[in-house]
DNA sequence: CATTTATTGTGATGTTCGTCACTGCAAGCC
DNA sequence: GGCTTGCAGTGACGAACATCACAATAAATG
């Protein structure tokens, strides 16, 4: 992870990814006490458990959210991409609570980390960015409820397909890298019921499989 | 559905079940524009679909909250109970989207249902509205992933057992009344195999069964 | 009280995976 | 080129439900 701290390139992002938050005094603030960092492709962001200290703006790149129970099971949720930000953080930052979740960089990310304490004040100040909070907050509800939809009603070859076309979008290739190990565990499968799965979709001509690629048809 | 205006009485309701909300100010507004509201146990309060008009403050009873697909498959998210809100009015409110989810009373039920066009004000205004705004999603959210990791990572029985528990509570009775064959339909199951748990569970000395009744041992 | 209706019980059978125990295969390394 | 180390494919079997088809009761109603 490397940051950096660079006022007039915050600003510039700020505009270009973030034009609802259109009030000066905040592109200013978030210029001020932001932080530009960078994540590797893979490298883990806050683990569950950890104390969170930042909320990241994301610009680029796409952010892997996940669900993990104390066995270890581990399950899929969303992915953050650019113009999103994590709710989960919110309120961990308000109430100093632990995560209960995972984020991983599924590509290289760029984001802007704003220090927790400031979320707080610019609510009040701000209504932009307490617009730009409760909409976050929104589409991250909209989001879990889908993923109870697809838990709950739909059979594993439709959650698949699903999971792919997210991992295609968040890394804006039709090309996947992925060992069917790593896609069983998102979605708390078994690796052979994921294989013969995707043996399947091969068969119906949806997808075209290689070792460690699978591609979107 | 029973409204009433009761300036006094929403005063001292909300003193009482919602202390958080300090502001003399805030306690003021909420009287103005606040309407008590009584729900008959059973009641559809919204529907999935429907548009979001009140926000509401839950003093007394219980209010069950589930989501439906498409093909009109069931599932039971959670309880709410007095002190709590509807995390997912408040954007609908805002954005003027329609619901995703639908409620229901569970027991006889009494609200303080606040119009939504002052909800975006009030958050700006009085910091313990924000607050209590921010942290009711922050619950909301919680529950939505614990229903998440119920549905991922446990097995019916299981399921079952948390659901039984979390009714009583809703219910303030180790004694519920209930058919099978709802509690299939809130679980996403089938009648035969929540019956076949539920004797399994009497037979583990865990319930205790008779016709539309579970008593909780 | 006899009949209807709602609820619950039960067996048989099928589907969807999970688990186990392998085999085949590709890629990198010595 | 042989060898090791993942990854992927496959068959056999079992567990957890879903579904279907009724039988058995209990409660409600005429």
């Amino acid at each position: 992870m490397i940051t950096e701290k660079a006022r007039p390139e915050i600003l510039s992002l700020i505009r270009q990814h973030y034009p609802q938050l259109a009030e000066r005094n905040l592109q200013d603030a978030i210029a001020d006490e932001g932080t530009i960092m960078h994540f590797k492709a893979g490298s883990l962001i806050m683990d569950f458990g950890a104390y969170v200290k930042i909320m990241p703006l994301i610009i680029k790149g796409s952010i892997k959210v996940s669900r993990e129970d104390e066995e270890g099971n581990e399950l899929f949720l969303y992915y953050l991409k650019p113009g999103e930000t994590c709710s989960m953080s919110f309120t961990c930052c308000l109430m100093d609570k632990k995560s209960e979740i995972r984020t991983v960089a599924e590509e290289d990310t760029t984001l802007i980390g704003i220090p927790t304490r400031f979320m707080d004040e610019w609510m009040s100040r701000y209504p932009s960015w307490k617009n730009f909070v409760m909409t976050s907050y929104d589409n991250r509800m909209l989001e879990l409820v889908r993923t109870i939809d697809s838990i709950a009603f739909k059979k594993m070859d439709e959650r698949l397909m699903d999971y792919l076309e997210q991992k295609a979008e968040a890394n804006n290739s039709r090309t996947l890298n992925a060992t069917h190990q790593e896609i069983a565990y998102d979605l708390n499968a078994s690796r052979e019921a994921i294989s013969r799965l995707l043996k399947q979709l091969e068969k119906d001509g949806v997808v075209q499989l290689g070792r460690n690629r699978i591609e979107l048809l």
